[in-house]
Order: C-alpha cells, then sequence, then structure tokens
DNA sequence: GGCTGTTTGTGTAAGTTTGTACAAAAAATC
DNA sequence: GATTTTTTGTACAAACTTACACAAACAGCC
C-alpha cells in the first residue's frame, strides 16, 4: 500500500470500478480479471491493474480479483463502507426527483433532510421529507453533523447558498446548479450540469 | 488558429468558460481578463489563456478579452451557435425534471421529444410533451435528425436504450443511469451519476 | 509623448498520466 | 508432473498537461 499521495485522477476512476463491480456481484459473479472489467466500462486494463495496485496487491495472478473482496477494498478505500448523511438545497423539480431518488440506498448515502428558501415550500411533505427553511438550515446541518449537500437551486441562488453550507461545517457539495461557486480549499466540489456535458459532445458532431 | 487536433481535456473546459462568461454579459460586463475569469470558475489564468489561444488570437493585451466577442467565438467552437434538437428517453422522476428544466434555452439544446417503454404512460402528458413509445422511437429520431439524447431510465434498460439510440443514428448521449454503456467508437457518452460524483469526495472527507 | 501598469500569447521546463512489455505466479491441461 | 495458458504487478518509455516566466502590445495618466 503506497498511501502517499494517490492522484485525484485516480480516485474520479475507482467508483466507477466500484459500480461495475457491484453490478457482476448482484449477478453472482464471484470473480474477474482487469480485462473483462476493462471491456465493460472502456478503460484499458492496464490502466485499472495500476489504478488498483496503488493500494495493495489484490489480485491473483492467473485467476484476477475475487469481486467480494475488491468491493470491499474499494469501499473502504472510498469511505462508502459507512452511511453518508446527505442534505438536499432547492426543492425544484431537481431536488424532488433526487429526494424520491432511491439509488443511494447501497451505495453509501442517506438523504437526511430537504431545504427550500421559498416560503411558500416550507412544511410541505415531498415523500417522507418535510421540507424546511434555509432559515434554520445551518443550525440542523451542525446538529446532525452533515457534511454533504447536493445543492439544486437556481443558479442565483447557489452561491449564497454554498456560503451557508461551508459556515455550516459542509465539507462536499455536489452542485446541479449551472454556475461555478467559490469555496474554500478544504470544501469539495463536484459540478453536474447537463448542458456542460451536452456541449463536451456538440464539439464532436 | 492551430485546428490540428484539442485535446478534449480543453474542449471539456470550454464550456465553462462559456457559462461563466455569459453570465457576466447578462450583467452587462464588456470586457473581462483571464485572471477575473479564473479566479470566478477556480482554473488558473495562464490555463485559460492558453486554452483559448489554441483557437485563435482573441484578447488584446492590457484589456483582456470583449466577453460578447469571445462568446460567440466560444459558441461557434463548440458548435453550440445553433440549436440541437434532444430527446430524453425513460419518464421517471429524473426524466420528468429535464423535460420540465427550461436550462436548455439560450444554451443550444432544445428538447424536442420525450420516450418510455412503460405502455402505462404512453400518450400521458409532460408538460408540452406527449410520452411516445420506445417502440417507435427508432422511426421518429430519423425522421427528426436527431443525434442527440439524455437516457434517464433505470440501470436495466440503459443498454438496450442505447443500443436502439445508436441504431436510430444518434451520435452523443447523456447518460443518467447509473451504469456504463458500450457504444461504437464515433459515438460519444457523458455520464452523470450524482453517487459517483459523491463517492469522489468521500475519499476526501 | 514618455512613463507606468496591465494583460495577452507562447517557449520552455516540470510534472503527471498512460501505454508497452514482461517476469512471476497461479491455474488448467495433458 | 511437465507444459501451456491466463493474469497480475510493475519498470520503463512515451505522451500529455500544467506551471512558469517574459517579451510584446496596449491603455491610462501626467
Amino acid at each position: 500500500m503506497n498511501a502517499d499521495k494517490i492522484p485525484d485522477i485516480i480516485i474520479g476512476r475507482l467508483p466507477v470500478y466500484l459500480r461495475a463491480l457491484q453490478r457482476l456481484a448482484d449477478k453472482g459473479v464471484l470473480t474477474t480479471s482487469s480485462q473483462e472489467l476493462g471491456e465493460m466500462i472502456g478503460i484499458s486494463a492496464a490502466q485499472i491493474r495500476k489504478d488498483i495496485s496503488q493500494f495493495g496487491e489484490f489480485g491473483k495472478q492467473g485467476t484476477g480479483y475475487s469481486i467480494p473482496f475488491l468491493v470491499d477494498r474499494l469501499r473502504a478505500i472510498l469511505k462508502v463502507d459507512r452511511v453518508w448523511d446527505v442534505a438536499i438545497v432547492g426543492m425544484g423539480d431537481m431536488g424532488h426527483a433526487l429526494a424520491r431518488y432511491n439509488g443511494f440506498t447501497n451505495r453509501g448515502f442517506h438523504v437526511l433532510m430537504v431545504f427550500d428558501n421559498d416560503p411558500a415550500k416550507v412544511g410541505i411533505k415531498v415523500g417522507e421529507f418535510e421540507i424546511f427553511s434555509t432559515a434554520v438550515m445551518a443550525e440542523k446541518l451542525k446538529q446532525q453533523k452533515i457534511k454533504m449537500a447536493v445543492l439544486t437551486t437556481p443558479a442565483s441562488a447557489a452561491q449564497e447558498m454554498a456560503d451557508q453550507l461551508v459556515k455550516a461545517g459542509v465539507k462536499a457539495i455536489l452542485n446541479y446548479a449551472p454556475i461555478s461557486i467559490n469555496v474554500p480549499d478544504d470544501v469539495h466540489v463536484q459540478y453536474i450540469d447537463p448542458v456542460t456535458h451536452l456541449q463536451r459532445m456538440t464539439y464532436y458532431l
């Protein structure tokens, strides 16, 4: 195990490996090879081997990798061998869709609370959740020690909500708002904007 | 203009530049510098200059970049100086949210049709759209010459739907299903899976 | 008009990432 | 049990990406 400093680009591929491996596990497959995994996800076998070997010698020559074992290791490395509570901020269509999404379960996450700054929405039920006011957000996030949030507000509110999240101790933000946000260096942000993703492909059409 | 072969990693940053520039333009700002833009989006000024200079000399020493001009150039480079028709496949919560999203307008895209393979959903109206059966999908996509699609089905249906999209001539797929899909080399895929994005951040918490 | 400050575009160096190839280990086959 | 096949982990080379630094161009000001 060479825990020195793993490049972020490798960390970014591990969830993709994990997703494919869990899919194989669900089908009852017990072992796989870097070759087979690579064909599933479109990454070269050598790269997969090199990425995984950063964390230890998890495979066996001639056989490949034990799927249950490798899944366990990857979950531990990514720290999703536990459940992280997540808050959703912004209860528009996207916030609703995510609040009702059942794909977080078993992959390390649990939506615990949802917020909106519109007084007309506060108190309304969305599935199992009652929408809370963003006025009480910092308090509730601190109380529950929530470290991760999903931002699904319009662009106009995103920076202000991000600031409040940071103040409340949130260290990871998944930003669905179509705008870049500024946060301190110790806060991580991932961006999901369907338009930028589409624009990245039109260049090649 | 050195159109030889622009690295994909640069193409991927251009939509982020464009998004920030259009935001400045909407505020009425007429010029900006690589420095200012870099601070907005968290990318070094040198990198922004080098990226942009791949396509021509769009800036002016001492002044910076004309925002309207640079926006025009980036839109042309990314081919979003026109409107691309897009189909959405899978009318669950996420499909609904995207069908109702008004953020595509003015950024180069227009949702033209939506599909679902559930007979109980076919014919129902979602906003302005009538849900069509996936049985008629290939036919309708070809008829309208649609080249881009958003895939919002469960993982179990994603590969089959992707195959149908490819057969119908679609060349770019934005995949919200939590699974890697296999497509021919000339078809582009971008992935949006909130869980893999979250898992990429938990490593650092 | 000359001086000062700003900002671009780019050459070069440094750093990072990927690809290639192969020894070593394990399993399968005969 | 010897040979062949499969597959890992990694050394080394190649390719790619980013950072640094600065000349040249332009604007603003006195």
